[in-house]
DNA sequence: AAAGATTCATACCGGTTGGTATCTAGAGAG
DNA sequence: CTCTCTAGATACCAACCGGTATGAATCTTT
C-alpha cells in the first residue's frame, strides 16, 4: 500500500498542523485530529518530528515566515519603488481579500498572542519573523526617503514598528468582526498613515 | 471554619480566574490551578459557576468591560474637551507603565484573539466591549470635528476603528518583545496618527 | 540476495481535563 | 428546637491529551 515517500508525507503533515493550529490554535491544535486529516498516523508523526512542539516550530519556520517571504518581503526587497510596492501590496490586500480569509485570523498574529509568553522557543522564531518584517519595512521607509517620497523627520523605524504592529491589529478586529468590510476600512487607515508621512505638497 | 460570605467568595473565584486567563489565555487555564489560588474547592466553584465558559464571561463582562469603562470610557464620555482627554491618557500610558505590565498583553487583546473564533459567546461579548470602544473613540473625534480640532473630512468611524485596531496592535507587540521600550514607540506612533487629523495649522 | 536502515502502523501509558454526585456545616425562619 | 435552604468540601468519572515502545513493511546498500 501506498508509500508517497517520506518528504510528501512531510509537507503532507506539516499542511495539515498548519491548518489545524490556523484554526484551533497551537495548544488547543489537536494531535489526533491532524493525523485524522491526514489518514496518518503517530508513528509517521513522531517519525518526522520528535515533538508537538517542533512539529509548531516547523509550521513557523517552513509556512508561516516562507509564505510572508514569498508574497511580500522579497518583492518589498527586489522593488526599485518599494513604497508603491508596499501601497499596492496594501491595495491588493484590502480588494482582494475575501471574508473567508479573515474568519481565522492572521496565522502569525495568532500565534504571537497565544504563544509568546508561553513557549521562549516560538517566541524566539515568532520575534525573528516580526523583526525581519519590521526591518523590510524601515528599508522602504529609508528608500522612500532617498526617493525624497517620505519626510526627513521621520522616524523609520518607530514607523515601521507601528505599521506592523497596527497591521496585525486590523488582522485581530476583522477576525473578531468576521468580516472584510472592517478589514479594508481598517487598512485604509493604516494607508493613510503611510502617506501622511509624505512631504506636503 | 472561616464562611466569608458568598459574594466574597464569588469575587475571589472571579479575580482568581481572570488573572489564570492572563496568564495562560482561557481555553489553556486550569480550574485546578484557579482553586488552588483560592484555597477553595470545586464545590464551591460550580456552586457560583454553572460551568467554566460561564466563569469565563463573567471575567469578560465584570472585570475586563468594567476596567476599561472606569479607566477610559467613562472619563471620556464626560470630559469637556475629550480629544486631550483622550491624548492624556495615550500619554499616561507611555510614561507610566512598567515592563510587567506588558509581559502578559492586554487582556481584552487576549482574549479576542483567541475565543472569538472558538466560541460565539465569547465572541458576542468581546464585540460588545469593542464596538463600545469604538463608539466612545468615534464620539470623541466627532466632538473634536466640532471643536474645530479634527478635519471635517476625517471619516471618524474609520478612524476610530483604527485607533481600536492599532491600540490593540501595540498591545500585541510589546506582549512578543516583552518591553515597555516597544510600546511607548509603538504608542507614540499612534498619537502622531491622530494628531494627523487635525487641521493643518 | 543478504543485511541494515527508513518509514510508518498499532497498541498502550500516565497525567490532566472539565464536570458531577454526594455529603456536611451553618444560617435564617417558623 | 426543628426544618429548610444555601455554601462549600470530597471523591469520583469518562474523555482526551502528548508521548513511547514495539513491530511490520519497504527501500537502500553491499
Amino acid at each position: 500500500m501506498s508509500h508517497l515517500g517520506p518528504d510528501q508525507t512531510r509537507t503532507k503533515i506539516l499542511l495539515a498542523a498548519a491548518a489545524e493550529i490556523h484554526r484551533q490554535g497551537f495548544q488547543a491544535a489537536s494531535i489526533a485530529h491532524i493525523l485524522a486529516d491526514t489518514g496518518l498516523t503517530k508513528g509517521a508523526l513522531y517519525h518526522h518530528f520528535p515533538s508537538k512542539q517542533a512539529l509548531g516550530l516547523a509550521v513557523v519556520d517552513e509556512v508561516v515566515l516562507i509564505g510572508l517571504e514569498a508574497r511580500l518581503l522579497t518583492p518589498l526587497r527586489e522593488a526599485d519603488e518599494p513604497l508603491d510596492t508596499l501601497l499596492a501590496y496594501m491595495d491588493s490586500r484590502i480588494h482582494v481579500m475575501t471574508d473567508d480569509a479573515f474568519k481565522l485570523g492572521c496565522p502569525l498574529n495568532n500565534l504571537v498572542q497565544e504563544m509568546s509568553l508561553v513557549d521562549d522557543e516560538f517566541k524566539a522564531h515568532l520575534d525573528h519573523i516580526l523583526q525581519t518584517w519590521q526591518a523590510v519595512i524601515e528599508h522602504t521607509l529609508i528608500r522612500g526617503q532617498e526617493q525624497h517620497r517620505i519626510r526627513g523627520d521621520v522616524d523609520c523605524n518607530a514607523a515601521a514598528l507601528f505599521i506592523v504592529s497596527a497591521w496585525e491589529g486590523c488582522w485581530g478586529m476583522a477576525k473578531n468582526r468576521q468580516s472584510a468590510h472592517t478589514f479594508r476600512l481598517c487598512m485604509t487607515q493604516l494607508q493613510q498613515f503611510v502617506l501622511s508621512l509624505a512631504p506636503r505638497a
